[in-house]
DNA sequence: TTGAAAGCGCTAACAT
DNA sequence: ATGTTAGCGCTTTCAA
């Protein structure tokens, strides 16, 4: 066995797995770029050379020649100003909201054998390093999480003329390809859930309203709840935050103490607003219903557990991935976005 | 303004950069890299030629010949056998324990203008993947977070004879770097904390015994308990979820009802084992003193807020990065472990 | 202090 | 179907 092991790791080239199979470099490309018009029996012997030299083909070599790099970016992005550069961000990566992101991402990456660069650009000098990163070819292209609505980078891309696609709609307009909920509808099953339970008074904590999820989810319910007889219902913004959602039923609790069912817009906030809930001595679902929004582990953690609606960020991660990459392949191809359907998850707590 | 910007971006070459500044491309390349030696009035020359030019050094060229990538992988392994390929493995990231440690390495290269790879190795397919994406020169080394005591990677990575650094001390001594937290201090921490608040009928809840962090953490707490005249305490094993938090104190309010503090080996199982503590109708802290270990995110969810120890994971992961650095800049570079001190954070549950 | 020239390992015309 | 050849953009001796 162990006299196949070269002492020297990935020390063989092109050139040497050429000399082993007796046939030229050209010939070796072929077969390791899966090009036909290779005889089998060439493309026999060259695979054993493959395999006796140990070669491994290198990247840089590759990408000088293809220009490109055959690995793309990941970016968390926000909005901050040039204030406070927090060097350990590490928000984002708490949010629950993330995981299941990158889940999607590296399932749909890792059968390519490709991997994303992970980046953060949450401060002017980031964005500018996220896009002379990707200007010098270290990677061909930017998947593009963004927490803040203001966030500048999707059309910093967009001039640069890099490849790009955004998991969230943009707040204004820009030339870009995206994938995204149908935050709306998702709105509407909450509401439908909460009327079809015999919830009466009903109240709703948003997210940011300036996020266009946020706004969505909101027009979705009210609307919903409007036409279930409801035209006027109590709203709490709050931030998307574990605290905020206290926050947001702490009020909620000393404005509207009788309401019998919350519509939350997002779990995380719903985690918190469990707490106060229990704090006021309040039975869920049976005093007060609450419906939660994405179905991050954060709705498991809850106590009772969280009913929810699901966005299915792993199947929109994976899609956002293959949208990259085509526009990575054909750079001509036009702009898309895809919208993906919500589901209700029901557990305890509605 | 804009017509110094390039129509088409990333085009312009070291080449380019020559003929603007009238000098050879191995004068600009001294000038790009730094290298001293260079007449001050050319190396003026030079910097406005780049900028005229909109030059950016292309990374595939330069690896070529330098034989460094400039980059590295933050690999988030475990020991899944061939089994069930997760194609979602939505826990990693869940845990509120990756936030930190990608925040400290994010930080600690993003001044370097580099970012890491992130790849994900659950799987025996995974790990060959992990080692021969190095191979081929994507990445010059790896950051290595197990999930697992069993973790085979470790040994893979040695045995390539790849530059890598561990966040936690391997089960077994194998010769790779790595940082770690004095686990046992930080029991020590916890026990004193229980005693000095007049705790009387402590028990812990420790994470899976197969991992040292684990046995190492427990040691300490029951050494620091005997010390203080408490040879024997109650011991649940949990497995660090957590839903194993609750079950864990589930059996515990069942055995020993009647216990008054309680040491819990992470955060995650604190927040479960909190929520059981309330269902029993437990005050926190003062039926029972609980007190966590790591200061997640978690800790702060926690209502009340976690009393816990903390680990500086930034650091070690900032430590943890350097480490590697010096081990890719310097292959011979001997193997060197880095431990650094828990503190005791106190909030309201203990 | 600067320039000329030789590759790094690979792919992609082009020729055979 | 296979081989020859010309670079991709950069760093790095070696000369001057």
């Amino acid at each position: 066995m162990s006299e196949d092991l070269p002492s020297i790791p990935s020390s063989s080239t092109l050139e040497d797995v050429a000399r082993v199979a007796g046939v030229s470099r050209a010939t070796v490309s072929r077969v390791i770029n899966g090009i036909r018009n290779v005889d089998p029996d060439i493309q026999e012997k060259v695979r054993q050379a493959i395999s006796v030299t140990g070669y491994a083909p290198n990247r840089a070599a590759r990408s000088l020649v293809t220009r490109r790099t055959g690995s793309i970016a990941l970016v968390v992005s926000g909005a901050g100003d040039e204030g406070e550069e927090d060097p350990f961000p590490n928000r984002v990566f708490g949010d629950p909201f993330f995981g299941r992101v990158a889940s999607g991402v590296l399932g749909f990456l890792r059968p390519l054998g490709m991997h994303p660069v992970l980046m953060l650009a949450e401060t002017a000098a980031a964005r500018e390093q996220v896009i002379s990163y990707l200007r010098q070819g270290n990677a061909d292209g930017a998947l593009l999480v963004s927490s803040h609505a203001a966030d500048p980078l999707p059309k910093l891309l967009v001039d640069a003329g890099l490849p790009a696609v955004l998991f969230a709609r943009p707040p204004r307009p820009i030339p870009i390809s995206y994938v995204d909920v149908a935050h709306r509808a998702g709105g509407t099953l909450a509401a439908d859930h909460l009327v079809a339970r015999g919830c009466r008074r009903v109240a709703t904590i948003t997210g940011p309203l300036d996020v266009p999820a946020s706004q969505d989810r909101l027009a979705g319910f009210q609307e919903t709840m409007a036409r279930h007889g409801h035209p006027y219902i109590p709203i709490v913004e709050g931030d998307f935050s574990h605290d905020s959602g206290e926050t947001a039923m702490q009020r909620l609790m000393a404005e509207h103490p009788d309401v019998d069912g919350v519509f939350i817009a997002n779990d995380l906030m719903a985690q918190g607003a469990l707490l106060v809930l229990r704090d006021h001595g309040r039975r869920i679902p049976d005093d007060v219903a609450v419906v939660g929004f994405d179905d991050s582990s954060a709705a498991l953690a809850c106590r009772p557990q969280l009913t929810t609606v699901r966005q299915p960020m792993e199947d929109m991660a994976a899609e956002m991935t293959r949208l990259l990459l085509s526009h990575v392949e054909e750079p001509e191809r036009r702009v898309t976005s895809v919208i993906f359907e919500p589901t209700l998850v029901i557990r305890q707590s509605a």
